[in-house]
DNA sequence: TGTACATCAGTGAACGCGCGTTCACTGATGTAC
DNA sequence: TGTACATCAGTGAACGCGCGTTCACTGATGTAC
């Protein structure tokens, strides 16, 4: 429409909401750099200025995507105090976020020791097993016992079901909607101290 | 060593095995014909003898894996009546298939038409709700009501934990394996009836 | 307020590479007679 | 048992393509004075 100016000014979250409308499409690993400057109506070779290369941008995404997590796991435990509603929210952000959930669980794709990753996941994470109680302390203990294998259960369940979907081998049936098919599963989570 | 002789004789297998190994390395998604070729110690144009294209190659794993595990799952199934066990069986197969594993988790890059992979995987499928006992009836009701619930949230919960752990988000800690910790996290599963 | 200049964020051409696929071919096998 | 021949399963050269990355460049911005 308008002539563009010489300077984007904006051109990095625009590469980056390219880049996630390809990965929902194709998936994190055909993307190509090329083709997200071309989305992003750039010169294929603009995006260098921005990412160190094409593991940075999935990096990038990766990272935004913990961030984007953590930010509504602690809009849910502001609502609420029910440790199920925080699976809820998972599966929906799963799906609402498609893209970002599928670099997520890519490490081959990504900068496994970028500090702004690293961080974000930890953030996302400490959110997880602080809704469900289990104290800093035990958040390194054996994986089956105590506190964390109660939050590893609820978590296997609730990436489980995002898998799933993304992955299509489950597709909700005519009238149901994600949320109420998370919150059914939940359901089938023992008891606190069963 | 011996001089190989012209004809292999049994290249297609090699081939399957020779793309599990490349797959297990870096991902389904950056799998090369060229590279199986090379691994397998053949010529790069030898693969479209054996399969259509690089699709029909992934497909053909995908196939594999969903009889792998349908086998497991049989096993299991004639061993014990106990639901849970099912599922510990499923984690073992993600985490001793990996290749298998991330293939059939891969949707994207399979011929999702293809006979033999539709048929293994509703073989496996059945096989999961046959051992928990939910009628063939009711295998296509919605999933968050009836016996299928259950199943879809132990299906969650195993997939999950297999994600999880191919994905390297959950790493077993020392002195963990596998199958105590897919044990710990089954029995979070709400008694039947609950 | 004006000017010089460093820095930033783009462009477009060029590179070398591995890839999937096709093709004409050849060696080995198995079957008909 | 021998031979002709169709079919199968390999080879290696060639194709065209999109990719990531580098490079010299240029336009725009912002800051020092």
């Amino acid at each position: 429409m308008t002539d563009r100016p010489y300077h984007h000014g904006n051109l990095r979250r625009v590469l980056l909401d390219s880049a996630c409308e390809l990965i929902a499409e194709r998936g994190p690993a055909s993307l190509s750099l090329r083709e997200v400057a071309r989305r992003a109506g750039v010169s294929h070779a603009a995006p260098a200025h921005h990412f160190s290369d094409k593991t940075g941008l999935l990096t990038a995404v990766a990272a935004e995507g913990w961030d984007l997590l953590a930010a509504d796991l602690t809009a849910t435990a502001a609502r609420t105090a029910d440790f199920g509603e925080l699976g809820v929210s998972y599966v929906l952000f799963a799906t609402n976020r498609r893209a970002h959930f599928a670099v997520m669980r890519t490490p081959e794709l990504l900068d496994d020791d970028d500090p702004a990753l690293v961080a974000a996941r930890d953030r996302a994470g400490a959110l997880l097993y602080g809704g469900a109680g289990v104290p800093a302390s035990e958040q390194d203990s054996p994986a089956a016992t105590s506190g964390r294998g109660r939050v590893l259960a609820a978590w296997a369940l609730v990436h489980g079901l995002s898998a799933l979907l993304q992955e299509g081998l489950v597709v909700p049936g005519p009238g149901e909607d994600v949320e109420a098919i998370a919150r059914a599963v939940t359901s089938h989570l023992a008891p606190v101290r069963a």
